[in-house]
Parts: C-alpha cells; sequence; structure tokens
DNA sequence: GTTGACGTTGACGTAAACGTTAATCATGAC
DNA sequence: GTCATGATTAACGTTTACGTCAACGTCAAC
C-alpha cells in the first residue's frame, strides 16, 4: 500500500547517465493504481497504452503513467475505453489539417456536453442525498430521544 | 419525438372518476426516455421496477416514471444497475431501526464520496478540454490566416 | 374475420471489460 | 544449479446490460 514510486533494482534511474528517466514495471502502476497487471495489458491490446519493451518486458515512461491515470479518471465517469481512446488521442494529437481540426471542435463540444450532464446530474443526486441523510439522522435522533 | 405523455386511448385518466392518476405504457415511456421497452422489462426483473398490471399489461404510474428517471440518471453517471437500485431503494425506505439506519448512513456516505470524486474529475477534465479546444481554435486561426 | 398495432414471456446472442488458469521465460539470490 | 519472484503470451470463462428473434395474446378498425 505504500505507493511504490520507483520500483527495485530497475525501477529508477537507469544508470546515471544524464537523459535519466523514471520508469516503472507493470506491477508497480498496478500496486499504485490498485488495478490488475491484467487491465492494464488490456488497455494496451485496445489502443490505450503503449509501453516501450526491454525484450519482452514492458516498461512504463511517466507518459504511460498519465496516460493511465487519464484512462481511469475516464472509468471513474462511467466512460467506455472507446470513449476514453478517444479523449486520450485527443489530448496528444491536436490534428493539422482543417477539416479534421473542424470535426475535433465537434468532438470537444459533444464530451463538454456530457461532462456538463453529468454535472448537473451529479448536483440533483447530491441534494437528494443529503436530504435522504439529513431525514436519517432525524430518526435516529428520535429513536434515541424516546428512551 | 413529441413527447407523447398521455398516450393513445388508454394513457389518461381512466375514466373520469375522481381518484384519478396519469398512467403510462411500456411503450410510451420507451419513447419518451429513448430507450426500449426491453431495457424497460429488463430493469423490472432487476427488481428496478415494479409497475401495476391490468391481466398481463404493464401500467405505469407517475411514481414509476420517476423511478425511471432516476435510473436513467444513475445510468448516466456510470453506475451498475446494481448500484441503482441500491440508491432508489434508499429514497423511498428510510429504514426505522437504529442499526439499519446507522448502515445507511455509512452507505449514504459512500456514494457522496463517489460522486464527489466525480465531480473532481469532472472538473478536471473540462479544463483539460477547453484547454485543448483553445489549442484547436488558435491552429485553426494560423492555418486560415495563411493564406 | 383478418389485419395491424401493441402487449406478453421465454430464450439465445452479444459487446465490453476484464478474471482466471496454463504454460513458459528471465533473473537475482542462495 | 535451483529456487523464488515477476514477467510474458494464449485462451477460455464470467458478469453486465441489454439486443434480437420467436411464438403467442388482445383489441380496435376495417
Amino acid at each position: 500500500m505504500t505507493a511504490a514510486r520507483t520500483g527495485g533494482r530497475d525501477g529508477g534511474r537507469d544508470g546515471g547517465r544524464d537523459g535519466e528517466e523514471e520508469t516503472y514495471s507493470i506491477a508497480e502502476l498496478a500496486r499504485e493504481f490498485d488495478i490488475t497487471t491484467r487491465a492494464i495489458r488490456f488497455y494496451e491490446d485496445e489502443g490505450l497504452l503503449a509501453p516501450r519493451r526491454r525484450g519482452q518486458t514492458r516498461i512504463y515512461a511517466p507518459r504511460d503513467r498519465t496516460r493511465l491515470k487519464l484512462i481511469l479518471r475516464g472509468k471513474r465517469l462511467g466512460f467506455s475505453l472507446q470513449e476514453i481512446a478517444e479523449m486520450v488521442t485527443m489530448y496528444d494529437a491536436t490534428p493539422g489539417e482543417t477539416g479534421q481540426l473542424e470535426l475535433f471542435l465537434k468532438r470537444i463540444a459533444e464530451r463538454r456536453a456530457t461532462l456538463e450532464q453529468q454535472r448537473e446530474d451529479i448536483k440533483v443526486t447530491l441534494a437528494e442525498l443529503e436530504a435522504a441523510e439529513a431525514a436519517a439522522k432525524r430518526r435516529l435522533r428520535e429513536l434515541r430521544g424516546a428512551r
């Protein structure tokens, strides 16, 4: 549970050279984000991640870790992996062509609409929850008051 | 698409009597909320809805319609039907026993934590989207500016 | 009386998102 | 060497949330 940020013998600096970059093993990321390695590999199969390899072994750079964070955030909001894939590629690949840019803007607008709907849904739901909570607390006091 | 609020010959008032209550057919609700009748029946199978019957036919009262709304709101927030079931029963069944009340309050607190996490996620995501949008618009102006 | 619109209950199919073995390989520690 | 640890691919299994027929009932309209 103590968030392994660099891992064992192989995680951190790769030798002391100047172009040092933090790296992570698949198990480290799995522990840090409390998911399984299976899930991480699955995201890769779906094109959401593309870590380097040393031989067969996957080596995750900070960029990969950031992408994984984005993926999990998308999941918490209930998006499908396909939708998340769109969003993720959105961030790091602003298109260069005019037509693509316009489509890009349209997609962004759609996402924003969804997110704003969710924001509204959350607002309403929180209000209802608080009402229910207040009612329950009242009831509790009643029960305790009546000895 | 013109939100059928009372339906054909059978939807509205049930005769003119005083205890009138708006009712809905399954198809009406399906149209109104843009889902399939299959989905609605599925929610019933899962214990999320329990409409009256006239013979075999399902008759939905305003309360059922409200529950359906709640279900769909839960879906938009990415909750599973099971989680939604919990929330829905939460609202209309404040428990009477002390122990249950305390568990109830715990559940509410959990939900609230989830919702607040989502709220935060949405905030961050919206900010990122807006950054991406601004970048795209800038790029568009560049392309158009260069004749 | 049959057509059409709408309703019903099965029951099998499917896409998404992993879980769960299984078999195998690489490596540092002893 | 071998043993434990952690990595790999491959492949089948599982759960959720419906979609998609199929076969049938019912009622108003023609």
